[in-house]
DNA sequence: AAATTACTCAACCGCTATGTA
DNA sequence: GTACATAGCGGTTGAGTAATT
């Protein structure tokens, strides 16, 4: 890579952004003679400049058959694809898209691929975490409302106002998933786990204990009153579900 | 219409890998 | 073996512009 033949111009460097002039100077001598070693070239070129800057100008800008303009929807899921293969290896990944440079991609991907990536992957979380809903109302509070509706309509007890979530206690979702699952324990198992270490990672596992009745449970409202191990509150069955569950996969 | 904020993109900077003396 | 120089890469910055308040 070193050039012995180079000498090293001690020329004042101008930065900034290139003018239609200096492009073409560098564009005629690159054309012309090759680009051979960066670093001789301002001066042969009569550009002050330095060679990195006009190595960085001719790759990104000047080079023939670079392909500008608005990025196709194949040359982006290209991008995305091979990004989550190969990680920000920017040089690698537009090799795969002939007229695109490193820095383009890059600057692309920065400021635009990225936060669309981000938004579907959120997006697809919230969907998971609207189907683990809907699999709790329908495996185990329909069947806990509906007997607890024929009892109250027995009683001829008023009914309350119907919220985005039904009500549940939170121990009798751990019993019901047990049944639900063919009486497996393990998730109850690793719940008492869980509380047992609450004092060593409190940051980690705050969210199950120590909630008092009206306190804000990742967005729902806790029912009812603390119990003494703080664990097995009633609590709007939501958000929280995904939550613990994300905890017992860790 | 002016001020502010958000966004894009060209260019620079710092670092690593590699070739040469 | 090592010191030096260059090429190349990825991260970051900053000027210009568009959108919003």
């Amino acid at each position: 890579m070193g050039c012995g033949n180079c000498e090293k111009p001690k020329v004042h460097c101008k930065k900034g952004l290139w003018s239609p002039e200096e492009d073409q100077r560098l564009r005629d001598y690159i054309l012309r003679h090759g680009h051979g070693c960066w670093s001789t070239i301002p001066a042969k070129a009569g550009l002050q400049r330095n060679g990195k800057s006009c190595r960085l100008r001719w790759i990104n800008y000047l080079r023939p058959g670079l392909k500008r303009g608005i990025f196709s929807a194949e040359e982006e899921e290209t991008i995305i694809n091979l990004h989550a293969m190969l990680g920000n290896k920017w040089s690698q990944i537009a090799m795969h898209l002939p007229g695109r440079t490193d820095n383009e991609v890059k600057n692309h991907w920065n400021s635009y691929l990225k936060k669309r990536v981000i938004s579907n992957s959120q997006a697809s979380k919230s969907q998971e975490i609207n189907n683990k809903k809907h699999l709790v109302c329908d495996q185990i509070i329909e069947p806990l409302e509906s007997s607890s509706m024929d009892s109250s309509s027995s009683k001829g007890t008023t009914t309350q106002p119907q919220s985005a979530f039904p009500k549940v206690m939170f121990a009798d979702w751990f019993s019901m998933e047990n049944n639900v699952n063919g009486g497996d324990t393990s998730s109850m198992s690793s719940l008492l786990e869980l509380q047992s270490n609450v004092d060593e990672q409190p940051s980690d596992t705050d969210f199950l204990h120590g909630f008092r009745e009206g306190d804000d449970v990742c967005g729902f409202e806790t029912q009812g009153p603390t119990s003494t191990s703080g664990l097995f509150d009633l609590f709007y069955l939501g958000d929280l579900c995904a939550n613990f569950d994300s905890h017992l996969d860790e």
